[in-house]
RNA sequence: GGGCAAGUAGUCAAGUGGCCAACGACAACAGACUGUAAAUCUGUCCUCUUCGGAGUUCGGUGGUUCGAAUCCAUCCUUGCCCA
């Protein structure tokens, strides 16, 4: 398989610096991404270069990932319009530790020439001097250079710290390190980083004569324009921990008919044929939205594990899929696993002997609602249905509302569910 | 160090003594329609609420006033110009 034609049909490639093609035509080349410790986990953003990498490896080259223990402590002005608060060392380090996880799932760490590698910038930068890097580092870049780059372009007007500024040439530096020591020919990255990667080039250029190689990708926008990788929760991530399988798995079968492709491209292995086949399908029949439910089945899989996917399908089909009538046949056993412990509340039993405030239920005893005014407000908007039937701000609960003698199914608008337990 | 300008809810952005919990836009959430899609329409959108209200906001702090996001002083942050 061709790694440039590999990523130009799916879309993902955004720019090369010329004679990488050639390059990765001739030889295994060694490539790396960078990943930043600003959060514990991976978040979906992320698996782009997570995706990049294992297309770089399934290729035959060898894929490295950089962990930014050194980089994460300065802050990358890229695509940022103010200037970013410091993370403690400890966070740093723990986020480095949670990310190195995730990353050590994806890549093959064990496959003779091109296994993959992590490696931390902080082993290089921890004894490396101030007084020495300006010498040796910056006295290779002019500051001309530096202010050209857009990501100080942008930060020109509403200021900029000297911390922030350096960050090129702190990246760039691993770069020239990976060159020098590890042999490593080519960065990759999202098209944001192209400033910084091409500054490594020129750091390796002027600094030893010598040549590296830089290619971008796209970022994902979707079709609306707005944000890929954020749902009502926020950021979806990768630790199951922070985004439940469920709550993931849900996240790619909602994706719109507009952006499916786009995604299926970029995070599915399936190959060329495969994934224009199943358009068609989609195409012909987009109510089974086939797209959708090969991808989400597919990133599932390989970000959470084959159970997990299959525990968050069989919850989906319980709550969307068969009715209702058959949701009642399942034992109290099976409906508990299938729903995550934060939308699972228990209750007592002996509060709905005089009939319980359907307001204090979702918004007091459970967190369906954040207050009991939410509550009221969302339920007088015909938001909330216990056991699929639409309640008004007047039901009181009582124990003949009991599924199994045991427990209620909430419902706020189509798409959220609580389990209460009572007892 | 000196001069000028700016700082308003998640974001952008009005407001320049009472009619201000603060126009509008976007985002977000809920409803209708659908295919758990898109588009469209409706409602909510500082917090709490017994839905009558109550409480806390307009960079921070003090002040003027019956009354301040709006006036004054001072401090902080940022930008521009001068040194």
């Amino acid at each position: 398989m061709n790694f440039v034609e590999e990523l130009r049909w799916r879309n993902m490639l955004h720019d090369m610096m010329p004679g990488t093609e050639e390059l990765l035509s001739k030889e295994m080349v060694t490539g790396y991404i960078g990943f930043d410790p600003t959060a514990e986990s991976l978040g979906i953003g992320n698996m782009v270069q997570v995706m990049t990498l294992m297309h770089f490896q399934r290729c035959g080259h060898k894929p490295m990932a950089l962990i930014g223990g050194a980089t994460g402590r300065v802050g990358d002005p890229s695509g940022k319009s103010a200037e970013r608060s410091l993370l403690t060392i400890d966070e740093i380090q723990h986020n480095l530790d949670c990310q190195r996880k995730q990353l050590e799932k994806f890549l093959d760490f064990n496959c003779g020439a091109n296994a993959a590698e992590i490696v931390n910038n902080y082993d290089w930068f921890k004894d490396f001097s101030f007084l020495d890097f300006i010498r040796d580092v910056g006295k290779h870049i002019s500051i001309n250079y530096m202010l050209a780059k857009d990501s100080v372009q942008n930060r020109l007007e509403t200021g900029m710290s000297f911390t922030e500024f350096t960050y090129q040439l702190i990246q760039g530096y691993d770069f020239y390190w990976l060159w020098k020591n590890k042999g490593v020919k080519l960065q990759l990255g999202g098209s944001d980083q192209w400033g910084n990667i091409v500054t490594g080039t020129e750091l390796i250029r002027r600094k030893e004569s010598g040549e590296a190689f830089a290619a971008t990708t796209q970022l994902i926008k979707k079709a609306d324009g707005s944000k890929f990788g954020k749902s009502e929760s926020g950021n979806i991530w990768l630790d199951s921990r922070k985004t439940s399988v469920y709550k993931f798995y849900q996240f790619w079968l909602n994706a719109s008919d507009a952006d499916a492709p786009t995604l299926i491209r970029i995070f599915s292995l399936k190959n060329r044929q495969e994934i224009e086949s199943l358009e068609q399908e989609h195409a012909a029949a987009p109510h089974l939205r086939l797209l959708q439910k090969s991808l989400a089945e597919e990133v599932t899989a390989r970000v959470h594990s084959p159970n997990e996917l299959q525990r968050a399908q069989q919850t989906t089909d319980i709550l969307f899929g068969s009715s209702f009538e058959a949701f009642k046949e399942l034992s109290l056993q099976e409906v508990e696993d299938a729903f995550d412990a934060d939308v699972t509340f228990r209750i007592s039993k002996s509060l709905l002997t005089a009939g319980l405030d359907v307001v204090a239920m979702a918004g007091e005893m459970t967190s369906v609602y954040s207050s009991k005014g939410e509550a009221r407000k969302g339920i007088a908007g015909n938001g909330l249905s216990i056991n699929k039937e639409k309640v008004g701000v007047d039901k009181k609960v009582s124990e003949t509302d009991l599924l199994h003698n045991r427990f209620l199914l909430l419902q706020k608008g189509k798409k959220n569910y609580y389990l209460v337990i009572a007892e």
